[in-house]
DNA sequence: TCTTGACTTGGATTATGTCTAATGTAGGAT
DNA sequence: ATCCTACATTAGACATAATCCAAGTCAAGA
């Protein structure tokens, strides 16, 4: 992580006690909070940072390119600090919860030129849906929540 | 359109003019509203209706399977009525022009068993992101809006 | 036609995200 | 070490998207 502030620092990036917080609380695999879940776990650490703080650090992060944003079900967005190995999600149907995959093809390949429409296309997102272990184990056979 | 109107009769659905109204709103290929634009519409027709019931309406229509709620620039959700037809989303990334597309091969088929963490994936959502022939053309060379 | 349970309405409420003016401060300059 | 100032932070107002609710309305079967 603090090679992150480092690189970030390199980039002009002025550091203060509120955005080191931030890049702290996104650290770690599988992380995809909303910017209010970062915010409560920002004041853990620092009680007084304000939410405007969050909001305006989160879409710094997302235009440096260090933190993507996602949203999987309309919703509030989510932050995922994993931005630098391309990968995909898989999002639990009844609770949520979210994993990075990565699967392999590319699913660029297989949209033809004739279901282009003309555009200049230049990425592709992929969110796989299912029930994820536990709610598979407490949920027997009714349709998701 | 009529079709979809007997189909969701003969389920039991009470056929109101509110109900047809929006209904005929969604009729069309790429057609992809969010649900204010939905109500525009509908307020043409009918100038009474209210906003909750174009979210109850939208909402049963996604619950009957015969509308799909699509979220694909983390803003309002669109509605999509092309829901009998599997499909992926060309979206642009200047001006949120959606279209339908359908790829080749199958995606859930790219993602390893090693890649799945226990979870039982059940469905996939792709999303094309590039720029429409006519955002391509007035944008030379900057980064989308 | 009558009845009834489902549908619709408008306004309040919640959730999420953005904006602004006043205040604070990181980090270079001296 | 101290000062400057451009940039960062703050609280709260504002904006947008969606949901909730109690009261009134109505489609469709009897």
């Amino acid at each position: 992580m603090s090679d992150l502030l480092e690189r970030l620092r390199g980039r002009g990036w002025r550091l203060t006690a509120q955005r080191r917080v931030v890049a702290e609380v996104l650290n770690g695999d599988h992380v995809h909070y909303t910017a209010d879940e970062v915010h409560a776990r920002a004041i853990e650490r620092l009680p007084e940072i304000s939410r405007a703080t969050v909001y305006n650090t989160l879409g710094e992060l997302v235009s440096l390119g260090e933190v993507i944003e996602v949203s999987t079900d309309g919703r509030a967005k989510r932050y995922d600090p994993n931005a630098h190995r391309a990968h995909q999600h898989l999002v639990c149907s009844r609770c949520g919860t979210i994993r990075d995959v990565h699967p392999s093809g590319n699913p660029l390949a297989d949209l033809p030129a004739e279901e282009r429409f003309g555009f200049a296309v230049s990425a592709v997102e992929v969110t796989y849906r299912g029930l994820c272990p536990e709610c598979a184990a407490t949920e027997p056979a009714g349709q998701p929540a």
